[in-house]
DNA sequence: ATGAGTGCAAATAGTTTGCAAGCTG
DNA sequence: CAGCTTGCAAACTATTTGCACTCAT
């Protein structure tokens, strides 16, 4: 069921957040989302007058600092969201068309990390999307 | 010495775009520049009144799509270009605060499309972006 | 000469900020 | 009840679009 919404609503605590009923519209919103979600459309998928649309911007960011969310990119630079499912870093294939995503598993972080300590870096992230023609939409 | 500007001069005939005095300069730029640039960036590297900031934009859409350049996203969203390096298909270790950033040659395309054509899709591109903090601002 | 390319102005999309009022722990 | 959160309005940044004019081929 929605486990992934009361490990969620765990860590937001853990890190000192307040559990609001926005917050938690806001987890329930991602947990249902089988794509990434930009603000604006978590914002849409929600009851109406939940909150306004920068609550969402803003709770979105606190999730992510808190890694209660991972966060992408889509191809026109639009920030996207989506509930760390289970737990797991992951990756998506998004068709350029329709949008619907699949989910990758794969993942080079360890070998990009290595990389980047070599170069002397700390505080490693990396960013990563897929995009692709679908075969309904091809 | 700017082969790669002559490379890329051929690549804009062959797709049929024209050589204009903006698109030339922006080039050079993009040539001269260590790091992926922005719209706005590579504007403001221009020798003044070279061109307009809209004509930046409008140059680089068109570059990327005849694949004269490659592009990438900045953890904030920004869209940002660099020449194909000689050429061959890479990506950036950029830090967070001083925004230098080193090549990294590692990357997992192959299997990554390979793993997208097993989901049926096909046209397949990928943007990865990898941050830290370098050795100087840590 | 003809259509690709450009400049200028204005519109959009996505996101951020300021501040007073509200609600959680 | 202190301070994290929210709402509303407004500012901002990055990017796109419309249209008349210009220049490369």
């Amino acid at each position: 069921m929605n486990s992934s919404v009361n490990i969620a609503i765990s860590k937001l605590k853990e890190n000192g957040l307040r559990l609001t009923r926005q917050r938690k519209a806001i987890l329930e919103a991602l947990a249902n989302a089988e794509i990434p979600c930009s603000a604006e459309e978590t914002f849409s998928s929600l009851p109406a007058d939940t909150c306004d649309l920068v609550t969402a911007y803003r709770c979105l960011e606190q999730f992510e600092r808190a890694h209660i969310v991972e966060r992408g990119v889509r191809e026109n630079g639009t920030k996207v969201y989506c509930l760390g499912h289970g737990h797991g870093h992951h990756h998506h294939l998004t068709c350029r068309k329709c949008g619907t995503a699949e989910r990758i598993d794969m993942c080079m972080g360890d070998e990009l990390e290595k990389a980047a300590e070599g170069f002397g870096y700390t505080d490693v992230s990396h960013v990563m999307e897929v995009f692709g023609v679908c075969p309904e939409c091809s």
